[in-house]
DNA sequence: CACGACTCCTGCTGGC
DNA sequence: TGCCAGCAGGAGTCGT
């Protein structure tokens, strides 16, 4: 389940093997994915120069010369650099066949993930799925006083606030929970009744817990190729997520663990308040 | 507008 | 042992 600092990862990863690459080809073994895969991707793409990578939330965005690629992982799509001689194996929905012989491979069992093409010339930001996005948490801009401005009367559980895209991207239900663990929120506060200092340490909190998995994945990056690029989190230490009914690595309480919109939500009774 | 429920999908786990 | 229900999760969409 990629969550930003996957995203993160992947492109770094993917830069220099893509960097200046023209696409040759592009073969669709399963177009349905969260939303089809456009049936004349190939003959759109065919011939153009890959520019530059980068990243909105948790969307991947491939430059080409006339337009840009926009591509989500879901929670199980993994993009990956292959040679040619590697046959493609079940969840392998996609190849972009490259000018340096190798294959950007796109791999997804559960589909949740997405490979969609802008209009040209169309400034990918504007694209319907990305021109209403909150801000990116790592940027300068989302710092306490943002938090505490944006939710001023939301009721909304604050768990539930800050996963939400249109307030700040990349924020999936791992990395809320420890973010309010580290800031000792109770996940159920009413987004608009948390204080000021609140606000502030959950705006650090989540600048942190993001910043630690993206180092962590980076130190698996010389390995990326014909890697199976663990997430982050794997080797992360978590102090909630996964861990109901397990003492509090604080304070040895058992960790409760509740139904909070649709998701399941671990948390310590004691250490957040 | 704000918010909760629902939905897509496959792999894994646990109960019987 | 085998089957099946239940769960996991991002985020768009729909109904209230």
């Amino acid at each position: 389940m990629p969550e930003l600092p996957e995203v993160e990862t992947t492109l770094r990863g993917l830069s220099p093997y893509l960097e200046n690459c023209i696409i040759q080809d592009v073969i669709i073994r399963k177009a349905q994915l969260r939303w089809p895969i456009p049936l004349d991707l190939s003959v759109r793409i065919n011939q153009q120069t890959i520019h530059s990578l980068s990243q909105r939330g948790k969307y991947l965005l491939i430059h080409l010369d006339k337009n840009s690629l926009i591509i989500h992982l879901g929670m199980s799509g993994n993009l990956q650099i292959v040679e040619q001689s590697q046959l493609p194996k079940l969840h392998d929905h996609v190849d972009f066949l490259l000018s340096s012989n190798k294959i950007l491979r796109y791999q997804d069992p559960r589909r949740f993930g997405s490979i969609l093409l802008t209009e040209q010339n169309q400034n990918p930001l504007e694209h319907p799925l990305l021109n209403s996005l909150g801000l990116e948490p790592l940027s300068e801009q989302f710092h306490g006083n943002y938090l505490k401005k944006v939710a001023k009367k939301r009721r909304v559980p604050i768990k539930s606030f800050i996963m939400n895209s249109k307030i700040v991207t990349g924020v999936g239900n791992i990395y809320a929970a420890e973010a309010l663990f580290l800031s000792r929120i109770h996940p159920l506060t009413e987004a608009g009744r948390l204080t000021q200092p609140q606000c502030d340490r959950l705006a650090i909190a989540i600048k942190d817990i993001l910043q630690a998995a993206i180092l962590q994945g980076g130190t698996t990056l010389k390995d990326f190729v014909n890697s199976e690029g663990k997430p982050g989190y794997f080797s992360q230490k978590l102090f909630v997520y996964g861990r109901a009914d397990l003492p509090c690595l604080l304070c040895d309480t058992p960790l409760l663990s509740i139904k909070l919109g649709q998701r399941s939500t671990v948390f310590c009774p004691k250490c957040q308040k």
